[in-house]
RNA sequence: GUGGGUGUAGUUCAAUUGGUAGAGCACCGGAUUGUGGUUCCGGCUGUCGUGGGUUCGAGUCCCAUCACCCACCCCA
């Protein structure tokens, strides 16, 4: 028979036993954070009808989702957790109870060509408060305040959420007549960091023939910047010529207060007049957090406020805000700049149980005891040589190995190896338990996911 | 979708002007039969991405194709 050679497509991520583990610790802090602040968790399939996942229709999310037919039935695979959620909020909207907090860790499908901190298949981890009527604006400064949460008890330090308000830049738009093309030179202004402002300024005049004075006031509002403080100053010399301007700038100054309210540090978060981001829900703040040092693998944290979710769906007006961590590429780049603590233990189990006696009675009763303790323990009784056994358990970094032979069980006693020391001990099973134990908390102590 | 690059053992890569393929790592075995991580010795592996062409002869040149990577687009 031929052998077909394994493969896994790009764009798809793929971890081995230990970065696993590794990714599984990230989100276990997710949730436990999320469910902190009073996040229900949800699951949504990641299969739906087209039509559901489609009824905004156009845009890129048409060119890039994941579409097929089975039978007589037109399906895709979902491209984000919002528009599932959507689904979800309208279709059990007299069952549930609002405002209505959910968090949401799942796959998300994109078929775009994969590259460096993109993928085709990825974890998002969602967070979203949805209202019923209204939803008031201080729900605007928490969804970043948890993400500076999340991020802090990762241990990282060095990143930024950048948070902007859509009303503020249409507003302007608006002002300089140029509603037509807010979204062109939002996505124009967007590139800034990247082409820098002679460029930026070019492609408006060139590409959508704005005006030269207007886009010389385009670039001189984007260029306000500094501190929280000092932007909101700035700005208040705008006000009072547009009224969503003046909406939106209002919006702004309290998510700035209620960040600080929060605890979030200035260093974490600043306001950022050229992010607009590009799902078009958006219809207030808007939120990207970016890592300082890596800035070129773009955001890994966005989100923002919607005026009407689910209005492809009902009636009812259902403001959210929200934000969406993109924890594959989050991942990814922690990964290559070596930011995962190697320290962590990632090792399947705590004890590896060699038997060394033809009856497996006393080395299972021993395994059991153990787990009994709350120590996770495996029995390592295929027929190996001995140094393989142990060499097992130093290719997994377990950390104790314990031996029982002949010897041990006459005498009542387990020979229990601490592999990091290649010290050994023979007490009998309930004192090596405790030892164990105290040696787990020890190892354990003060580790974090990041350093 | 547009533009550029690359494709050689499990992996990272090497092979002079075209002459029928090598190294590190990994893996397996050994250094007295119940003790790993270091060291030493030994061993295994390839349809040189695929198909065609030029040539006495191609991993090395040409064409096609596929895959992967990078940039743009867009985005987590």
């Amino acid at each position: 028979m031929a052998i077909l050679k394994p493969r896994t497509l790009s764009g798809f991520m793929e971890l081995l036993p230990a970065p696993q583990q590794q990714m599984e610790r990230i989100m276990e802090v997710l949730r436990q954070t999320y469910s902190l602040y009073g996040f229900t968790p949800l699951d949504t399939p990641i299969i739906e009808a087209s039509e559901v996942l489609l009824a905004k229709g156009g845009g890129e999310t048409e060119k890039q989702i994941y579409r097929f037919s089975k039978g007589d039935a037109d399906l895709s695979l979902r491209f984000d957790l919002t528009v599932p959620l959507a689904k979800y909020v309208a279709m059990h909207y007299s069952e549930l109870s609002f405002p209505f907090r959910r968090f949401q860790i799942g796959k998300v499908y994109r078929g775009e060509r994969a590259q460096r901190g993109r993928f085709r298949e990825f974890y998002q981890a969602d967070i979203d408060i949805i209202g019923d009527g209204s939803l008031a604006p201080i729900n605007d400064a928490e969804i970043p305040a948890i993400i500076y949460k999340v991020f802090s008890t990762l241990g990282l330090k060095r990143f930024q959420i950048r948070v902007n308000n859509r009303k503020i830049l249409n507003g302007f738009y608006a002002m300089l007549g140029l509603s037509e093309l807010s979204g062109d030179v939002m996505r124009t202004v967007d590139k800034l960091d990247k082409i820098g402002a002679d460029m930026v300024r070019s492609i408006l005049v060139d590409d959508y023939s704005v005006p030269e004075e207007k886009a010389d006031e385009i670039l001189k509002f984007i260029a306000i910047s500094g501190g929280s403080e000092t932007i909101l100053q700035a700005l208040e010399g705008y006000r009072g010529r547009n009224s969503l301007f003046d909406e939106g700038l209002d919006e702004l100054s309290l998510v700035v207060k209620y960040l600080r309210a929060f605890g979030v540090p200035a260093e974490n978060f600043v306001v950022d007049l050229t992010i607009a981001r590009g799902l078009d829900y958006y219809t207030g703040t808007v939120y990207e957090t970016t890592l300082l040092d890596h800035p070129e693998v773009g955001s890994v944290c966005s989100g923002g406020r919607y005026d009407n979710l689910a209005e492809y769906y009902t009636e009812k007006q259902l403001p959210g805000v929200g934000t969406s961590i993109g924890l594959t590429r989050l991942f990814y780049v922690l990964g290559e700049q070596g930011m995962l603590n190697p320290d962590l233990p990632t090792a399947p189990t705590d004890v590896l149980i060699l038997p060394m006696t033809e009856d497996l009675a006393p080395a299972v009763s021993f395994a059991t005891l153990l787990r009994e303790n709350g120590v996770r323990a495996q029995l390592h009784c295929e027929e190996k040589k001995f140094k393989a056994k142990i060499s097992y358990a130093d290719k997994l970094c377990i950390p104790y190995v314990v031996f029982l032979g002949e010897d041990e069980i006459q005498a009542g006693i387990v020979a229990c190896k601490d592999m990091s020391t290649g010290e050994q001990t023979k007490l009998d099973p309930a004192a090596t338990v405790y030892r164990i134990k105290a040696g787990l908390a020890e190892k354990n102590k003060g580790s974090v996911i990041l350093e």
